[in-house]
DNA sequence: GTGTAGTTTGAATCCTACG
DNA sequence: GCGTAGGATTCAAACTACA
């Protein structure tokens, strides 16, 4: 797919279909305004987590400890959520759609930071996990769930899209609702490194953006994510006739999800 | 009970199991700082409603549709967040903790300014709605939940109080959850004015408040809620034996609670 | 192939008392 | 403030091993 690349790197037509490495906030700049019709982001969360937490057999929790997600204040995460929702919010139509997930610790300067900068939410949805992980020490309740935000760039447009019926179709012929009960990523879904450990530690289900794309686009739409990871937005949006951006700073989650893209390629060869 | 009120209208002990009339801000005052153990705090969120509340004798602002106005309407709505949330915050032990609940409509904004007013994230709950009202036009999600954050006042201390083992075993002797499954309040529960129209258009059920303080509160825990509302705070910390501190701003309200609290006092008088 | 038991693991702001 | 020892603490899904 590299070969198929225009060496002109400033056209849109050139991160079509592409997952394309580097900083969001500078490769945003390459795409022109309101040319997008999706965007989903699933931006660092911010965990500031402390010490190690140790299971009550004594194994060792694989904690998100990655320097992608360490910030050093509130501020500075202020500020980095500002650029990003602001560059997407220009290369969005006027009718185009944001999703945006995060938990406690971040949710809230997200959305925040959204409505400031005129978005309209539309939704906020929880995914309700079947199998989130317990609260060991028994000093809380069980994190059971994420947050999503859905805001629409101009809050006059009436005409964002989305699929009422195909949504109540699949939720059994009744109204789809805002919370939604998903199992997380595993098994043989989650991407594994050479070693055979997580590749990304918080790959995202597939059934998650699958849902997302089918609610909130069009066969065709342009469906941007600035924070591609390991690629399960563009999976979602290949799987269903959807164009995809997917931008991604990290190299190694940039090859891992190009060589997913080539298998989600070569299966749908076989079927077709 | 307003004839046992002590004549000395800033003594702590004249507000306990009291309902208030007054904006909350103000009667948060009286209180002494680190007095009281848990706040529940369920603001209003719509911004028109809050402009009023907070210029009286201004005009209106007509349909908030151009940035400066919406800038200006979420402006006050910070100043309005921030002020009571910092009042409270005062009056918080330091082990103390806040739940707050909200919708989208103003849930970012609580928790943003929670977060940079230093109060520490604990958990953030759903509610999900039995019986939500459905989206009738068919153009959104149907809004299913309501949010609510759990946070205690100083990050450091760990002795803030949760009541592991009676939530585990309100949960069927399984961990409770992030996501919590209530109807909404119905039927005989839900107050009617004279004319047998609701006399409260949020009024939460009692399930949902009675959880929160089993949750979080000991017996003889002081419980003070700023919007009061038609008292089911009020009535949930009496049926299981703690203090409340209520303030409400409308008298209507405030009518409505002190008659339904008598009820309350009446049925446990005839029961015990 | 089928069924069952055992193992692994997941965006986590995860303890307390005492020197 | 810090270091350390004591003690209480987990749920569901998917995968593996094995009969």
């Amino acid at each position: 797919m590299d070969a198929a690349m225009p060496e002109d790197s400033n056209s849109l037509e050139s991160l079509i279909n592409q997952v394309t490495c580097g900083d969001c906030r500078e490769i945003l700049r390459r795409i022109p305004e309101e040319t997008v019709d999706l965007v989903f982001a699933d931006p660092p969360y911010n965990l500031q987590l402390q010490n190690t937490l140790i299971r009550p057999n004594q194994t060792k929790v694989d904690a998100v400890d990655d320097d992608w997600d360490k910030f050093a204040s509130f501020t500075e995460y202020d500020e980095f959520t500002l650029a990003w929702l602001g560059e997407c919010r220009r290369v969005l139509k006027p009718n185009g759609t944001i999703w945006a997930i995060g938990t406690y610790h971040n949710i809230y300067r997200i959305g925040k930071h959204l409505q400031d900068l005129g978005y309209w939410i539309l939704n906020d949805i929880v995914w309700v996990k079947a199998n989130p992980m317990p609260n060991f020490r028994g000093v809380r309740f069980t994190n059971a769930h994420e947050n999503l935000i859905w805001a629409v760039k101009d809050k006059r447009r009436k005409d964002y899209v989305f699929n009422y019926q195909e949504m109540k179709s699949l939720n059994a012929g009744k109204q789809m609702r805002s919370d939604w009960y998903l199992s997380l990523c595993t098994g043989e879904e989650r991407l594994k490194d050479e070693t055979g450990r997580k590749l990304h530690s918080t790959q995202k289900p597939l059934a998650l953006l699958e849902r997302i794309i089918l609610a909130a686009t069009k066969e065709g739409s342009l469906v941007l994510d600035p924070f591609g990871g390991t690629g399960t937005t563009a999976v979602a949006a290949a799987l269903h006739g959807r164009r995809y951006v997917l931008i991604e700073v990290e190299q190694r989650y940039v090859e891992g999800a190009r060589e997913r893209l080539r298998r989600v390629r070569n299966v749908s060869r076989q079927t077709s």
